[in-house]
DNA sequence: CTGTTAGCGCGTTCAA
DNA sequence: TTGAACGCGCTAACAG
């Protein structure tokens, strides 16, 4: 690869025309810039942004670290942020951290070491604020992806999960559901809770007893679906909540095992959902995770925040949609 | 940042001295290896990747392009692609080009200009010989990832299309179909051109005539619709074989709107397929993509491909699974 | 309007 | 066994 002395060479300029006419850094004479262009041309010389990164001490790159990526969501946010990294000129340094402290602590190592100018954190594993409180010493700009934790001083963005988990609760009571399992999960996982303390949030506004309530929560899966399955033998709830993708899995498969089906015997609706729910039965009522714009608005704010170093932080919270599908539909329809 | 000075002025040696604990690269007295690690505990000291990459020459990263970072099969490629990197001390910088050719000529001339040590292009364009031929020149180590271009002397990973689709088709026809309709979408795609070979084998093995047959290309997904109508309407095909998600999708709905189900009225196979096809009826028998251990195997290639920069390229080949599901069940059976 | 030159932080000869 | 010094390729301050 040819270097910037022997395009100046060529052109006949010193080594800092050449760098002028590169970065647009100050103005030079249409004649001289001509034989510049041309000496690039003629040497296919590019520019070493390793060099220029060294010398400017900036990179023009963000790291990401993700939790998961062998979830969909996960797709959804890296799209985001590669989308929007490109927009604002950075190149994206991508890392997993398979819900493990300790490859996640080595991965944010690696990208510092790199020099990335931002770190992104997609679903930092909960066992993370170790990590986050060296980062604070440490203050590399840093975002907080999808698990929000309100008491660090960082910049976050989430989706607005307790109050879509309201609205859809609201809705299910509204069409006479009045006994709920909620399959909540590991709560200690902020998304999972927020989504927990939604549904609280519903049936302490429409007078439900908790009691009447089974919110099964835990980190083993196993344990979740035995539970559920001896809950819907019991044969109370009439309407199934399940907070993410994996738990809805578990959840149906539960239902099958205890020969109950949906939209028949009991409603059902999911977090996160699936794909191409349009496409089968039962066709189930799904919040969709706005993924790919929080990885933007996650890439939006690191930005201003490179600017701005010293801004108080900002947390943004993008709206949900649900989607209604027949799975919470048949309710007080083929009863009534 | 403490930089290696601060650190070796710290331990009263010399930059080299520490450079060489840092690296092992040549033997140190224990007690002064000690006071340099001591220093380096104490500083909080980093190396920094930038200029050491600089004075090497070697960056220990990889690029990856992918063609469109919303598909599934993508997460799962990207996901094997980092997993293999950190594995090997390599660190992944990703881009997307979105299936635009501009932009992965873009993303190819970033990821070079930051000296990645070498490339992956997954689900490359099928306009990107030119950009093909360009890296012939420079010879970057370069590895194409799912779309494969026999003709190219590029190390290259791809799943076994043609004789998956062969096996596949050859199981229906053994179940009594004789009449196909294959929705085969944009054949100068070569994983797309694969499977309609794989179909074309089959039915010359069991010497059916194409004539028969009604092969869908084209890559205006409205106008393939309409032609799987026409022909689902004309009554003849038992069957639907659908080589690509996105042309599944289609499908169905297409099958939806002329009133046909599978597997009730017409079996149903897909390449690529579904998550969760379990859970959901009909359940469709999908082909899975091994999207993590191509990733995998591309970045072992890679890596061996820089151990070994003149070796003759390789070409790799993965299995792939057939799950076979209630879509394809129903034929020979409620008519017999 | 253009050229000279000193580092950015590190790895690596060459000498001692 | 250790240190001094050069240079990777570039930007920017300074000088003209």
């Amino acid at each position: 690869m040819a270097t910037m002395v022997e395009v100046a060479r060529r052109a006949k300029v010193s080594v800092s025309t050449v760098s002028h006419v590169l970065n647009g850094t100050r103005h030079v004479e249409p004649e001289t810039r001509q034989r510049v262009l041309a000496a690039i041309e003629a040497t296919g010389y590019r520019q070493d942004a390793l060099a220029r990164a060294l010398r400017r001490s900036r990179t023009d790159s963000i790291g990401l670290v993700v939790s998961d990526a062998g979830e969909p969501a996960f797709a959804g946010m890296v799209h985001g942020v590669e989308h929007a990294a490109v927009e604002n000129g950075l190149t994206l340094v991508l890392a997993n951290s398979a819900e493990d402290a300790d490859r996640e602590k080595k991965a944010v190592q690696t990208l510092l070491n790199r020099r990335v100018d931002g770190l992104i954190l997609a679903r930092a594993a909960q066992s993370d604020p170790i990590l986050l409180q060296s980062l604070e010493l440490e203050k590399p700009p840093t975002i907080l992806l999808d698990r929000i934790f309100p008491e660090l001083p960082f910049d976050q963005v989430g989706a607005d999960n307790r109050e879509t988990m309201r609205q859809l609760v609201a809705h299910l009571i509204g069409s006479g559901h009045t006994r709920f399992a909620l399959v909540a999960g590991d709560t200690r996982v902020p998304t999972l809770r927020e989504r927990m303390d939604g549904f609280t949030d519903a049936a302490f506004d429409a007078r439900l007893s908790l009691a009447d309530q089974a919110i099964i929560t835990g980190k083993d899966t196993q344990a979740v679906a035995d539970e559920l399955e001896g809950v819907m033998k019991s044969g109370e709830p009439t309407a199934v909540v399940a907070c993410s993708t994996p738990l809805a899995v578990l959840s149906l498969q539960a239902l099958g095992r205890v020969g109950r089906s949906t939209p028949g015997d009991v409603a059902f609706a999911a977090f996160d959902g699936f794909d191409n729910s349009d496409l089968f039965h039962p066709q189930v009522t799904t919040v969709r995770q706005p993924a790919f714009d929080m990885g933007v608005a996650a890439v939006n704010l690191l930005v201003e925040r490179l600017k701005a170093p010293d801004a108080s932080p900002r947390t943004v919270r993008l709206r949900q949609r649900i989607e209604w599908r027949e799975s919470t539909e048949r309710y007080g329809r083929s009863d009534s």
